[in-house]
DNA sequence: TTCTTTTTTTCGAGGCTCGAAAAAAAGAGC
DNA sequence: GCTCTTTTTTTCGAGCCTCGAAAAAAAGAA
């Protein structure tokens, strides 16, 4: 059951709001703080205090902070970006970036590397991570705050505790520890995520009042992923990653998927079953595993151009998106939805098909509200939610707790 | 954002704790509630002290207690049956059930009337809850708890505050607002909620270690209803009521669905559609309003003895479920699932075609591990799980937050 | 009757938040 | 340039809350 309430978890608490505060609304003053958490200035001068000293916090004091008002002026709090970094890698197919990021969630150095990563082995793969890593590290001045956290995104599933790397259209292999090997390296927490949840978790924090409550986010790319957000928390499921909308059943015994069953909404809406309509072949053949952008932009155009088969496939995925998006809809009520990846540049082929499909659903009575947020580049995406993860965890896990202070209390002087 | 936890939210959620502890385990002692919660003795002592002298808990000295071990033996705790009083209303096609019951839970007295609810205007409607609510308050002793709380479940769509009975089978009229009604006749607060909904509370309350993360409640009847409970809290959704399994999409502009679009799972799975099918009627066919038990039982039976248009029907329905099942299992992994209703009795029939469409999906992997428990009859389960539902509102709301203690230290004497 | 054992209560210490008051840091007015 | 006003921030004492340790209570065991 739940846990007690105990008297210091208050301070904990407390301290996690102040930093979420400061993090989401730039640099907010003490006064905007209390105004904002419902605590009394009094607690807030007293915890801002504390965080100040621990480092995690400074004032800022640029010269132009807002309009000069009458009275004393606010002092404007900032995430002091040398408190930490973390760092942030994304692996997709045949390609690999990792990413210091400070404290304030500004990028400090990339090592991007194409590694192929169909063709590689386990172990390989997992030394491709670790070298790109290292060699982003070994760049870096060391003026940085302490590298405290890990966060790799990847296609695919991972399991429960987001440590491996269960199964993943870019390899050949499963179940892959990259966790363990990573943190035995870096000797830092580490976790493994889904990048669907990551495109979530940046857009959350990058437009927080269209995507807040309810949302889903779909990336349109050789398969079909998604990011669930329920009540304002990434839904994972409770064995894998969850959220495989792109398996939801969309014609019972329809066209070959690429997971080996058959009808699911990726097995007419990925690149390999558009490709495979527009080509003629049959719904059966067998799914090609990786297909250039350049020849999806080209099917997009040929669709756009004329009639027949490019246009025809396009709009039978967004059929296929649409009726699961209907299917979304009654079970969760319309929500925002942002379509990510390569897929959108072919959207205002898909879209009217898709806006049908969705209006013959339970979900279609609310179609006229219903926008899509188009995000055609989803690599800046999953680096960006990537980093606020790993952020989320120091604040919450690391400096909410007040190491420092526990320290002081606990074992040296008073 | 989320609000600051201020120092009286401390005591307010240990007491909502040690209720919930007494609630769930029956008659712990003070050392079992400082066991499960993690508070200390001390702590525990205190809040005891302070509700059983509010007149929540009570000390239970029942002859029989547990094995009399050596030392000074454990006080068991339990609900005061009198601190409150709650009413469960029900509300069906034709049938409308209200109870009282006691803090403890214990029902104390029912109020049974069979209303033609779909031939009744709206007025008419609200007149005959308050009216089964006035017959049954009427007829009880005046020494039960104080009434705080009622909570009406009917079939169909809620608004999100619980307040309007949107859109219901059991009736042609719509938005109907009978929690405003109720509390200005008898001054406690009301809510409306979803039947499923109450029947996946009542389930979580009966049987905890089934169903507490991630699970389904699927009710079988002439339309098809859904509760829906993730990380252990009812998904309402964000507008309506939510979990519309039964209006997710089976077959693309397939069966004509009660609700007006086609292909629904309900279209195929409900009574009207089993009943349709298995009488050789067109999909398209108008949907049967009300179809008795008998009708059902009997075509069961028929499918159950000899191949023909009957066990197709089911095995249709089967396929209809199994398929929507494989979709929520991609979406949120396999999780128990709770089959309720007369449909229940041709649990058998279905049961092969389901199982079948669901290994045929992505959640089939875990296929054999998936069990459904059947519960035949839903009405008590509805009622229970209001009960629960009501009795959860007067802990969070009323005794959690301690009134007494509040007037005392606000107003009058130290 | 005395000793053990276990549960429950009591009591003082230490933390935390709050409101009120004080201090600080500006602009406004003359 | 000085004083007044306004607003933000800090300081301080009060009041709660939880905790651990010790005491009290309530049995069975010897």
């Amino acid at each position: 059951m739940t846990i007690g309430v105990r008297h210091d978890d208050l301070r904990r608490k407390n301290r996690a709001m102040v930093i979420a505060a400061v993090r989401r609304a730039g640099q907010p003053s003490r006064t905007e703080i209390a105004a904002v958490t419902g605590l009394s200035n009094s607690t807030i001068s007293t915890i801002a205090a504390d965080l100040i000293e621990e480092g995690i916090l400074a004032e800022v004091r640029s010269g132009e902070t807002i309009a000069a008002k009458r009275g004393r002026p606010q002092v404007a709090l900032g995430l002091n970006p040398r408190a930490a970094t973390v760092v942030s890698v994304v692996l997709s197919l045949n390609s690999l970036s990792a990413s210091l990021i400070d404290y304030s969630g500004r990028a400090i150095a990339h090592d991007i590397s194409r590694p192929p990563t169909l063709t590689m082995n386990e172990g390989d793969l997992v030394e491709a991570v670790t070298a790109s890593v290292r060699r982003l590290l070994a760049r870096v001045q060391p003026e940085h705050g302490p590298l405290l956290r890990m966060t790799l995104a990847v296609q695919g599933i991972t399991d429960s505790d987001a440590r491996k790397l269960l199964w993943s259209p870019i390899t050949p292999h499963s179940d892959i520890a990259f966790a363990d090997a990573l943190e035995a390296i870096f000797t830092i927490p580490v976790t493994v995520e889904n990048d669907c949840n990551m495109i979530a978790v940046a857009l959350r924090s990058r437009a927080p009042e269209r995507y807040s409550d309810n949302f889903f986010t779909i990336l349109l790319s050789n398969g079909i992923g998604m990011g669930l957000v329920l009540r304002g928390e990434l839904f994972t499921g409770s064995h894998s990653s969850g959220g495989e909308f792109g398996h939801m059943v969309h014609i019972p015994d329809g066209a070959q998927c690429r997971c080996g069953r058959r009808g699911c909404i990726e097995a007419y809406a990925g690149n390999y079953a558009i490709l495979r309509h527009a080509r003629g072949e049959s719904e059966r053949a067998q799914p090609a595993a990786d297909i250039d952008d350049a020849t999806m932009l080209a099917l997009a155009a040929a669709a756009r151009d004329h009639e027949g088969r490019e246009r025809e496939a396009f709009q039978k995925a967004g059929e296929a998106i649409g009726f699961g998006l209907g299917s979304l809809f009654a079970l969760f009520d319309p929500a925002p939805v942002a379509i990510v990846g390569l897929g959108t540049s072919a959207f205002d082929v898909i879209e009217p098909a898709m806006r049908d499909a969705i209006s013959r659903t339970a979900g279609g009575q609310h179609n006229a509200a219903i926008s899509f947020d188009l995000e055609p580049d989803e690599m800046p995406l999953i680096r960006d939610g990537c980093a606020r993860q790993a952020l989320a965890h120091v604040d919450l896990e690391i400096f909410a707790a007040g190491v420092l202070t526990t320290t002081i209390a606990g074992k040296e002087v008073a």
